[in-house]
DNA sequence: AAATACCCGACTGGTTTACTCGGCTATATA
DNA sequence: TATATAGCCGAGTAAACCAGTCGGGTATTT
């Protein structure tokens, strides 16, 4: 079992996807920008998710990825699976085969912990996570920090454009 | 979060110290035999046990390794804890400063994981294992299996000797 | 004295993570 | 039609970690 930024990341950017969705196609580099990530990393993750079928691309200019399914259909478990990290403790895949052929002496405790953890992560979507306050409260503050660096970056261009000028 | 081989040997081996508690002090060579774990993995992993105050130690002929505690006192977290696997999901380990200094998107989610899976290791001692019939069936397995091995290395022994007189 | 068994540090091959880089193709707009 | 946008793709890479080996200690019992 492993749980790393690249399953949180997958994570972080499908709800990025789910909270602009009226927005259009959302490109990666927006969601780069808002979360903070890698934008090459980023293309790595949502090709991933993309052959799991939870996103679709439009390519060209405003384009950019949707999700592939409504907002409550989509859970957390899918997610992190699709992106190739396992939410399974045991060592065996529950096959009953971790220790010399037979089972292990803890066998039962690593299939119950995984039972756990992915009853968990199944039990939430996207939808779940969107109406929370406190999903929406950070939401707001990226949106407000991406609109101030827009401008800030406009301004700068100007400012290049005038330089140039002079 | 990891989960891997690491912590999973840890329990098992602490597991089985709990199971053969009666007979004194349990060789990490006996651990070895019986859950087929590489000796040497397994003193680092005791190294770590002991300082972590989850077991003592008994050097010499006959010496190994016993509980620092009893059975019920001893729970799965702690172990895990022990070899240094954390089951903390977060990448900020709490912090809040996971995004730019600031606590990102998905924090709660990952908190509430967290909160999720050490209450369930927390939750399950060794004296819960202990009398789990499931454990105790692979524990006969085991102790049969090795009692067999260490018959067949006796005649193997007795073999030799002949074989040296002839 | 010899055997047992804990103790300790160093080293190693393999895998994974979290990236970067360079170049490609599809599409919208001027 | 040129250009910019933005998805697509493969290769490469430093660092970390895992799982394990090896060699040499030291304490204790027989």
């Amino acid at each position: 079992m492993r749980l790393t930024t690249k399953g949180r990341y997958a994570v972080t950017a499908m709800l990025d996807l789910a909270l602009h969705a009226e927005r259009g196609p959302i490109s990666l580099a927006d969601i780069s920008k808002r979360q903070d990530i890698s934008l090459s990393y980023l293309e790595q993750l949502f090709s991933r998710l993309r052959q799991s079928g939870l996103v679709s691309s439009v390519r060209g200019p405003g384009g950019g990825y949707r999700l592939a399914r409504a907002n409550a259909d989509i859970c957390v478990a899918e997610i992190i699976d699709a992106v190739n990290e396992s939410v399974d403790a045991t060592s065996c895949g529950g096959n009953s085969d971790c220790s010399a052929g037979e089972q292990c002496l803890t066998h039962y405790l690593w299939t119950d912990l995984s039972r756990q953890i992915h009853g968990f992560l199944n039990g939430i979507s996207l939808a779940d996570m969107v109406e929370r306050a406190d999903v929406q409260e950070v939401a707001r503050r990226q949106d407000g920090r991406a609109a101030s660096d827009a401008l800030d970056q406009v301004v700068e261009q100007k400012v290049a454009i005038i330089g140039g000028l002079q």
